[in-house]
DNA sequence: GACGCAAACTGGAATGGTTCCGAAATGAGA
DNA sequence: TCTCATTTCGGAACCATTCCAGTTTGCGTC
């Protein structure tokens, strides 16, 4: 089980001995409610607001943000379009349309090939992304 | 090979009706030389200008984008630093440095775990992205 | 329940990569 | 050489995101 859920997402972040707040509380409802939608940071900000409590959109930034750098969710990062959230933390690829920005999750099947997977979506690949981040070799002998 | 060289991005600039322009060879330089460095706009930038003729930075962003959208360069995306360029355009996962920036092309032999290659290149992978960008189905029946 | 403090929040300003725009220059086919 | 669509220019505009200084607040402790 590794797609996010309200209490899931709450108590990691006592876990991790983050403070519960108001603020952060709309933010994951806004996130669980979005999930299919891999919402940005302006939609989660303005369902967010719904929510009743005050936020503010550095408060969304900060804690999305946050959430990421903790492992919480994952930010897909994009050129022309805000970044988008994840909640799905499994390995899986996005199928991105480039005209509409809709974000399609596609789980692998071990052995199939990721291209034919796409093809038999009905969705045309123009443009395939893998990249792992993380700390080169340089970086993680050099203190700090 | 599927590597860019100079004679060859020329040729298919031509095939495509695309003009052949001091800074558009400028910037092919700039690229070709600084293949393994993933190069910004803005180090194209600079490589170029010195290549003596005159060049704008949003022609340099144009062509960059020309180039991409033609698919003579791949284009990486980024979250806080400047976009960067591939010329790689065989399948390959990109270890990206999360301190330093660095971006280094590991090729996937078939047969094994991408995780498994990044951890014997002393790579620590913090964060993984598989992405295929296209059309999806909704978007292939809409007319344009 | 009250206290104290580090953590979190705010909103407005700043940042910085990228795009847009109207005008001027130019490659390349006729 | 002529012509015109394409390309380039530079400066302004854009916009997602970050920063900052001041204020508020969650929560462990007494």
């Amino acid at each position: 089980m590794r797609k996010i859920n309200k209490e899931n997402l709450i108590n990691q972040l006592k876990e991790k001995g983050l403070k519960i707040t108001p603020q952060r509380v709309a933010i994951i409802d806004a996130l669980v409610e979005n999930r299919h939608a891999h919402p940005g940071a302006t939609l989660i900000y303005n369902e967010a607001r719904k929510k009743a409590s005050r936020v503010s959109l550095s408060t969304v930034y900060a804690t999305l943000k946050e959430f990421s750098e903790s492992g919480l969710i994952k930010q897909l990062e994009f050129d022309r379009m805000e970044n988008r959230y994840d909640g799905d933390l499994s390995e899986h690829i996005n199928l991105i349309c480039k005209r509409c920005g809709t974000i399609i999750d596609y789980h692998i099947p071990a052995t199939l090939e990721p291209k034919d997977i796409a093809r038999k979506a009905g969705f045309v690949v123009t443009d395939t992304r893998m990249e792992f981040h993380g700390y080169c070799r340089d970086c993680l002998k050099r203190p700090d």
